[in-house]
DNA sequence: CGAGTTTGACCTGCGC
DNA sequence: GCGCAGGTCAAACTCG
């Protein structure tokens, strides 16, 4: 289940001109500025209110999960989300899955997901959303009831159940509060947008998985340029002890890897 | 039967 | 203006 994916997640953040590709060239000022891929080439959003992030996922995790598409299953991340396209990108050999947020109805959020050119090995996850849109983090409502494996966008239960006990779905976002100041100071500041930073830090928490570290050297080098743990993080999981009761708990620790609780 | 996936067509933006 | 590439739509299909 996503549990497994969950435990080996990596995540690197950036902004989306911080493009992965291109590496950190572009000047990541503007977070909402334009950018060509905010288009969203819908004449209903405009492009300036679209933020992005881009987070990268070791596709060992999940693979074999969904073979069928090229695409590597999205990360699950607490949320449902919907694929409502694929496309083939020029320059990659991979096509890119376009994912839609189902959590709600009318939720704005989509992201993309494709694996990396530079290290296949790495899924490329960007989420999207509307900066002017009221955001329904979802978290909240559909939470409890999460454990409905149809909901989150995760791998079939046919391949990754390795596993014959139940594992804990997912890690709940529930804590959000908690979250909140976790993620990055720099790229989100909204309100609004605390369900992106719970997103992102509820993976971050399971960054450095002892699969991870063994077998993605490479991959490593990379996020850990985006997404350096420090002692902070210490600190931040320290907090995550006070998670709520039923929620799996992921504490980091360097060399012995993610202690997941589960309650 | 509902929800999700697949896939081709369509639309839009951008570069030349 | 044209062509290309990316992004979205929507019908058909699959699955639980």
């Amino acid at each position: 289940m996503n549990g497994k994916f969950n435990t080996n997640l990596l995540i690197t953040q950036k902004e989306e001109n911080d493009n992965i590709e291109s590496g950190p060239d572009s000047p990541p000022s503007s977070l909402l500025n334009d950018t060509k891929m905010t288009s969203t080439s819908s004449p209903k959003r405009s492009k300036r209110e679209i933020q992005k992030r881009v987070i990268s996922v070791p596709i060992k995790d999940v693979e074999g999960s969904r073979l069928k598409a090229e695409t590597a299953p999205p990360p699950s991340d607490s949320w449902a989300w919907r694929k409502y396209g694929q496309k083939p990108i020029k320059g990659s050999p991979y096509p890119r899955g376009y994912y839609r947020c189902s959590s709600s109805k009318g939720c704005p959020a989509r992201k993309q997901v494709e694996r990396s050119r530079v290290d296949p090995s790495l899924l490329v996850v960007t989420y999207s959303c509307e900066h002017n849109h009221p955001w329904p983090p979802p978290s909240k409502t559909h939470h409890h009831s999460n454990s409905s494996s149809t909901k989150l966008n995760l791998p079939k239960p046919e391949i990754s159940t390795s596993s014959t006990k139940p594992e804990n779905p997912e890690p709940e976002p529930e804590p959000e509060e908690k979250f909140t100041d976790l993620g990055d100071d720099s790229l989100i500041s909204t309100d609004e947008f605390s369900w992106f930073v719970e997103m992102e830090t509820t993976s971050s928490t399971i960054l450095e998985s002892p699969i991870f570290a063994d077998e993605r050297s490479t991959a490593e080098a990379e996020a850990s340029m985006f997404f350096p743990m420090g002692e902070e993080d210490e600190s931040l999981f320290a907090d995550l002890e006070e998670l709520p009761e039923c929620t799996a708990v992921f504490r980091h620790h360097r060399g012995v890897g993610p202690q997941v609780q589960i309650c």
